[in-house]
DNA sequence: ATTTACGGAATGAACATTCATTTCTGAATG
DNA sequence: CATTCAGAAATGAATGTTCATTCCGTAAAT
């Protein structure tokens, strides 16, 4: 039967390439930095010519913003569907916690793009506005959590967040440079110890004044 | 006697001259990166020709590798200077906040460079021999709190560090690329927070078993 | 006077992008 | 059902640009 012969719509193979083209441009990215790499190896991963990448992409700066965009909502899928941020607790933690260590597993190209420095300065403003689609659903989430009692009250949200996703980063980035080796106990250990940074440390009683060094 | 009239001997000079240019690439990588930077505006930068840049280093790798290792070399003397690394104590771990603090503050040029993922891929040996001089004595510090019981006992320090640099490197990118801004009381929050993350919760009857999540 | 340092135009390699050409696609036709 | 054919898609050699590095005429140092 032809009609599964000619399977693909037309829309629908050029959809399928285009996301070729930045799945293969995710990983010579990641292997190979952004400003460091030609666009014809990224071509040539996708298994397609030069040509045909721009007519995919106006421009490497372009390439390079849809990869960014992509991975990020890869992210965020990842992080929150299904999750009721609203109601913090250890539990809703760890669970996070669990799902940015496969992310960052399973997808290490993209866990590795998004932590570039130097993705910044081509970034549009709409590729940035995607940030916010992560950081302020994350951001009610600590403060629920601060009004509960479950976290510190001290720490604003940004800061909270700021904190727990660059240890998160540092450790997988200490792992892929090799200068550690993470079984899953040392993942557990080191959820616990991030959550000890953050949470709530109550012994109702402390009014502890800071004496600076 | 003309020892002082051509006040500055030759060598000393070319030291200096050496360095005006090595500061000038920190400067220029920190704003524009690795890749992305010609070597014209470097020299530009530090007021010389572009040729005499080459005198002083034979490649633009060299010359990244030398920045490279000079602010590692700072961020070690202005760390560890007159420490000792072997007593450790909570007043120890403010003290190394501190000076992270107004290292990345003081020269956020050098701090941003060694954050750099790319120059990876551009260091020799050598230049990757000097990251351990940082590391090892950190390492030593951490072994010796927990024998002490100060510090937690499950983090191996690797891990340990991993996750203290990380948070501080998160707080401080975020506040550079202003997500965030920090006054002197979220320092000192986020400072504590890092510690309660890697310290010691010894109720001291604690036999906690680690369950499983 | 001779050596050494300097600068910046000149060089060649590597790159992003274009475009003339070829190949594919699928609707229309016999 | 086979053929045709116009338009869309794909291609990679060619183009102009940007870059790292060199080289040589000039200036400073000894």
């Amino acid at each position: 039967m032809t009609a599964v012969a000619t399977a693909t719509p037309a829309s629908r193979r050029e959809a399928q390439k285009r996301d070729t083209i930045l799945r293969a441009a995710l990983k010579v990215f990641a292997e190979s930095g952004l400003h460091g790499t030609p666009v014809p190896p990224i071509a040539a991963e996708a298994g397609v010519g030069v040509g045909t990448l721009y007519r995919y992409f106006d421009s490497k700066e372009a390439l390079i913003n849809a990869v960014f965009c992509d991975a990020k909502q890869r992210l965020q899928d990842h992080l929150l569907s299904d999750l009721d941020l609203l109601n913090p607790s250890r539990a809703l933690f760890d669970t996070l916690w669990a799902r940015l260590t496969t992310f960052a597993r399973q997808d290490p190209e993209s866990f590795q793009f998004l932590e570039m420095q130097d993705h910044h300065s081509y970034l549009t403003p709409h590729s940035r506005s995607q940030e916010q689609a992560l950081l302020i659903p994350l951001g009610m989430m600590v403060i629920v959590g601060q009004r509960n009692g479950l976290l510190g009250e001290h720490l604003k949200p940004d800061l909270a967040i700021a904190l727990f996703w660059g240890a998160f980063v540092g450790v997988f980035k200490a792992e892929r440079l090799n200068y550690l080796t993470l079984d899953d106990d040392d993942l557990k250990r080191a959820r616990d110890a991030c959550w000890f940074a953050i949470a709530n440390h109550n012994t109702p009683d402390n009014h502890n004044r800071d004496s600076a060094q």
